[in-house]
DNA sequence: TTTACTTATAGTCGAAATGACCATATATTG
DNA sequence: CAATATATGGTCATTTCGACTATAAGTAAA
């Protein structure tokens, strides 16, 4: 980086927001109505401009929580976006996080800017403002990669879950079928998972178990990378 | 995102491109002395601001160019940096560009505010300005990760090259040794080289071949991942 | 003109992993 | 108790892996 020269500045660096939430086997993404403003009215990511005295990552947690409600989750980078005309107004870049969580550990409370945040289906997205469709696309495009290289979407289930469950996660994001019994053979090579001391209740078959996270093996693979080619 | 309010702006946004050099075996990072500003007579990464009407991707090709003389090479973003506190005098955020190239196709010209700008083994870097050296950490952290699962690093040798060439490079970047049998063995199987009709020249021992890429393979691959343990 | 040395390239082999199946267990519902 | 869900574990031929060995082809030194 070199020195600032009056000719530098741009108007604005925003945040957006890809959440995508999964629940019942689907693949959500979440979005807010715009309450106010250029496009108001409109289904939108969740985002807003960044501020002084707080870092990148701490811009997107605050928005994403004023505007949807949703906290403390883990959100990572995933791109810039910075062509001149992207948005209508004036030249503004923005940086795009996501998440994966689990729909059900969370209950979304519009605020701030926002007049609604709901969940849609990925595959049911309306027409959205400046380049957030083409966000989203990239944004899922980059998910399908991420799970099979990173422990990424372990955490989106419930504190206890079952096989099936977690595999059906798995089909929703690569949007393809997998075979039952060599998918838990791979992950019980894995070591990530501990079985609970419970069993799922009140289903209309057998009883499956109910699996954990194993927190210090899932730091090692977030570090080294895990390869889990499905 | 949503609409501008009067306490939005942040001072100033940037590019700092990572240029990792690979030449005889080793790993290199380029950097460019400063040869004006707060920073004058410091080494840093090669970077500088964004202007109106280019995008970030144009203004990363752009400052590289006029600092170092490096041209059209391709370049990927690696993330954006954010902290508050990043930058002394304002608040600036950077988008960090990474690419991987071969030395020896490149000669360094310094340019617009760099005085020079040079070839640093990678762990013989010095105190670097700024967040720098820690972008730089996060970047060949980041580069490990990329090699197992992407086919970077395939744009960064001679057209024509050999096979142990090709294994030093994984060598240099992974930090570890290789087996020469297996490596050719996972080349083959991946099915992107393809063997030009030249040998290897002036070296004291057999000749090897020489290889070159199949760009068809190369681009469907950089679509869909790979799978590159090593 | 041997011989030593260097790198290229190909092959071996037991162990491990993979993918496509099949079998049995355990629960609920009619 | 039969039908029907899902759970869970096993089989097996094929492929891949990792560590290693063997031979080939060239230069340089003796």
């Amino acid at each position: 980086m070199t020195n600032p020269s009056p000719d530098s500045i741009i108007d604005a660096l925003s945040i957006d927001c890809l959440i995508f939430g999964f629940k019942n086997g689907r693949l959500d993404i979440l979005l807010i109505k715009h309450g106010e403003g250029i496009s108001e009215g409109r289904w939108a990511l969740p985002g807003g401009w960044i501020t002084y005295g707080e870092s990148v990552d701490e811009a997107a947690n605050r928005l994403l929580k004023s505007l949807t409600g949703i906290n403390n989750i883990y959100m990572e980078q995933l791109k810039a976006f910075g062509e001149p005309n992207r948005y209508p107004t004036k030249r503004v870049v923005t940086i795009a996080y996501y998440a994966l969580v689990n729909e059900e550990n969370y209950s979304l409370i519009p605020g701030f800017t926002a007049s609604d945040a709901q969940w849609f289906n990925i595959h049911e997205v309306p027409d959205l403002p400046y380049d957030h469709n083409s966000i989203l696309k990239y944004g899922f495009q980059q998910l399908k990669h991420y799970v099979r290289h990173e422990p990424v979407g372990f955490n989106l289930l419930p504190q206890k879950f079952t096989l099936l469950q977690l595999q059906e996660l798995y089909e929703a994001i690569l949007e393809t079928r997998l075979d039952k019994s060599n998918f838990r053979r791979k992950l019980a090579k894995m070591k990530l998972l501990k079985k609970s001391d419970e069993k799922q209740k009140d289903v209309s078959h057998r009883a499956a178990e109910l699996y954990q996270f194993d927190k210090r093996v899932y730091v090692t693979l977030k570090r080294n990378g895990i390869d889990f080619e499905l």
